[in-house]
DNA sequence: CTGAAAGCGCTAACAC
DNA sequence: GTGTTAGCGCTTTCAG
C-alpha cells in the first residue's frame, strides 16, 4: 500500500530509472524533469524504502555498534556521540551488547553474515579482541573504542589515561602532596594499569619518592571501595594528603570519609578522581577530575568508521587519541 | 563474492524454493532432502542476507528506538532490557535519539517512511506524544515507556511513581519521621509531580500533619540541589527529620549535608530516594530507595511490542504496570 | 514433496 | 537526456 517509486514515475510521466536519477543525483537531467519529479516527490510524500536501496546498493547506510553492557556509566556518552554522529551523515546505527555470553556473540554473528549492517564500533568485550580482528580481516569495516590499551591492527580511538593519571600526579605535587593513596578499578581493565602507571611514574619522577605498593588499594569504581579505602587508612594510622582515585564515584566516597573524619579538602587531603559520570563529577564542588572525552571519542570513531566507508583508505595505523582534560576544583592549598 | 541461497540450492542439488523451505520451515519437505540442505547450509555457513529477506518478506525484524537523550542516567539499564528482549527473539534494534531536536525528529521520520524498523519503542520526548499518536494511528506498532505519566491511546509501560512516593512516605512514618523535607526533581517531568503527589497524599492520610509547601524544595537531580535543600533548611533553623529526595544522586547530596552538620542518618534524620542509578544508590549504605525497575520495564515493553509485531493484537488498552521496591538500608530508627 | 516463475522496491549498465 | 533491461537475494503463488 505505500508508495513506491514506480508510483513517482507514473505520476511524474517518466521512468523509474528518471526518479532514480533525481533522488541520487546522477547523470545529466533536464532542470525542468527534475523539478517536475521533485514535486510529484514532495507531493506523494515518497521516501525510498531503505530496505530495497540497500539490497540494491549492495550497502544498509547502517553501522553495527557492539558494547559489552549498557549499563555501564559511561558508555552513554560515548553512544550519544556515535549517535550524534551516524544521524547527521544520514546513517542508522543498530545495537548489539553481549549480555548474555557467548549466546550474544554467535547472534552477532549471525547478524555480521546476514550483512545487517556496513560497518562497525566496538567497545571490545574482554577476550573479544581476536575475533573482532578476524571480522576486520574478512573486511569488514571496523574502528575500536579502545578503553583498556590493547592497541589494535586496525583502526581505533583512545584516550590518554597515562597522561591524564600523569597530570593528577602533577597537579597533587603542585599543591603540596608528598603522600598519596592511590584507589584503582578493577585490575582486568587496561585502563586501571595505564592510570596506575601514568601516576606512579610521574610520581616517581617529580615527587619526593616513589609511590611504596602498600599505598596503592584495589578498588571496584564504587562509592564505596573509596570509602572503604580511606576509612582503612585512617584506622590504621599510615600518613597521606592525597587521594587518587580511578573513577569519579571511589572519589566521592573518599571525600565522604575524609569530611566524616573532620578533615578538610583539599587543605589537608586533596582529591582527584577520573571522571567517568560527568554528572556525579560535577556533584562534588571540591573534587578535581580527569575528564574524559568520552562524547568526542564517539564521536571521532563514527567519523572514522564513515570515513572508511566513504570509500577513504583506513588511515595511518596510528590510533586516534583524544586527550583527558584536567578540571582543578575547590580552594587551592600552597605548597608548604 | 558472498553464498547466497543460490549457492546453497546448486551444492544440494535443489532449487532456491526448497532451500527457503528449509530455512523457514514451511512446507512438508523429505526428511533428506532438509538433512542434505541442513548440511550444505553449514558447510558453507550460509547465512541469509537480511536486507534480501526483509525486502521479500515486507518485514526487517528490527526494532526501532527512540530516546530524548542517552546520557540520562536511569536510559542504560532500559536500553539493556530492551536489547536483551529483542536480541533473544532474532531482532535488531535500531537507536534514535533527539539530541539535536526538530531536525532529529524529521530524519527519524524519514527512517519510519522508509520502513527501516517494523515496530517502535519509545521514551516520549517532551512534546513529541502527539507525532507518535499519528505514527501509530498509520499503523506503526508502538509500545511507550511512560516516564512521566502521560496515559497514551497505544500500549505503554510504566512503573509506580505515585505508589512508590507513597510508600517512602509510609516508610518514614514508621521510623517517627514527623516533619520530612521533600527535594523534587525538575517540575516538567511527569514523574516529578507523581512522585510528589504520592508523598504528600499519603503523608497527609497517614502521617500527624499534610507537608506544608514551604517544606518542598525544587531540585534537579543533581548532588548539589539535595546538598544545598539541606543546608539552606538547616541554616533557615526550620526543623525537619526525614528527606525524601525524587532521585539518588540528590539524595546523597542531603545525606551528605547533614553528616557535616553533625546529624545521624537516620537516627537524627531519615532520608529516602528515588533510585536511578543502581550504582550510586546502592552506593551509600545508609541511603533507603524506592527502586525503579528499569531494566524489567525495558523488557516488558519490548516484549508487548514484539507481541505485536508476531500477530497479537495490542492487548487491552491498560498500561503495563511493574511496580518500584522499597529497599530498606542502615539501622532503623525506633518511633519515639 | 519439489520446482519454475514472478515479484519485493530500487539501482545500474547499456542502449536510443 | 531518458528509457529498457537486468538483476540485488529472498519469498511465495501456482503447477506438477
Amino acid at each position: 500500500m505505500p508508495i513506491t517509486i514506480a508510483d513517482v514515475a507514473a505520476h511524474a510521466g517518466v521512468s523509474k530509472t528518471t526518479v532514480s536519477r533525481v533522488l541520487n543525483g546522477k547523470g545529466e537531467l533536464n532542470a525542468a524533469t527534475i523539478a517536475r519529479v521533485r514535486r510529484v516527490i514532495e507531493e506523494l510524500g515518497y521516501v525510498p524504502s531503505a530496505g530495497a536501496v540497500g539490497l540494491a546498493r549492495g550497502r544498509t547506510q547502517v553501522v553495527g555498534m557492539l558494547v559489552p553492557s549498557l549499563t555501564w556509566p559511561w558508555i552513554g556518552e560515548v553512544l550519544q556521540g556515535v549517535v550524534d554522529t551516524v544521524e547527521t551523515r544520514g546513517f542508522g546505527l543498530l545495537l548489539f551488547t553481549c549480555n548474555q555470553g557467548e549466546e550474544s556473540l554467535r547472534r552477532f554473528g549471525q547478524q555480521v553474515s546476514a550483512k545487517s549492517f556496513d560497518g562497525l564500533l566496538v567497545v571490545a568485550p574482554e577476550g573479544t579482541l581476536d575475533y573482532i580482528t578476524e571480522l576486520h580481516h574478512q573486511g569488514l569495516p571496523v574502528v575500536l573504542i579502545d578503553d583498556r590499551g590493547h592497541q589494535p591492527r586496525f583502526p581505533s580511538v583512545e584516550t590518554t589515561n597515562r597522561g591524564g593519571a600523569a597530570d593528577a600526579a602533577r597537579h597533587l605535587l603542585a599543591t603540596g602532596a608528598t603522600r598519596p593513596l592511590v584507589v584503582t578499578g578493577p585490575p582486568r581493565f587496561g585502563c586501571v594499569q595505564e592510570r596506575l602507571d601514568g601516576f606512579t611514574e610521574t610520581w616517581a619522577a617529580d615527587g619526593p619518592s616513589p609511590v611504596p605498593p602498600q599505598d596503592v588499594v584495589e578498588g571496584d569504581f564504587t562509592f564505596e571501595c573509596g570509602l572503604r579505602a580511606v576509612r582503612q587508612r585512617l584506622a590504621d594510622g599510615i600518613p597521606f594528603d592525597a587521594v587518587f582515585a580511578h573513577n569519579d564515584l571511589s572519589a566521592l566516597g573518599a571525600l565522604h570519609a575524609l569530611r566524616q573524619a573532620g578533615l578538610r579538602v583539599p587543605e589537608d587531603v586533596a582529591v582527584v578522581g577520573f571522571d567517568d559520570i560527568p554528572e556525579a563529577g560535577h556533584s562534588d564542588p571540591e573534587l578535581t577530575t580527569v575528564h574524559q572525552p568520552l562524547r568526542e571519542i564517539g564521536e571521532a570513531a563514527a567519523e572514522l568508521l564513515l570515513a572508511q566507508l566513504g570509500g577513504r583508505p583506513p588511515e595511518s595505523g596510528a590510533p586516534v587519541v583524544i586527550p583527558t582534560t584536567l578540571t582543578v576544583r575547590g580552594s587551592t592549598r600552597a605548597p608548604d
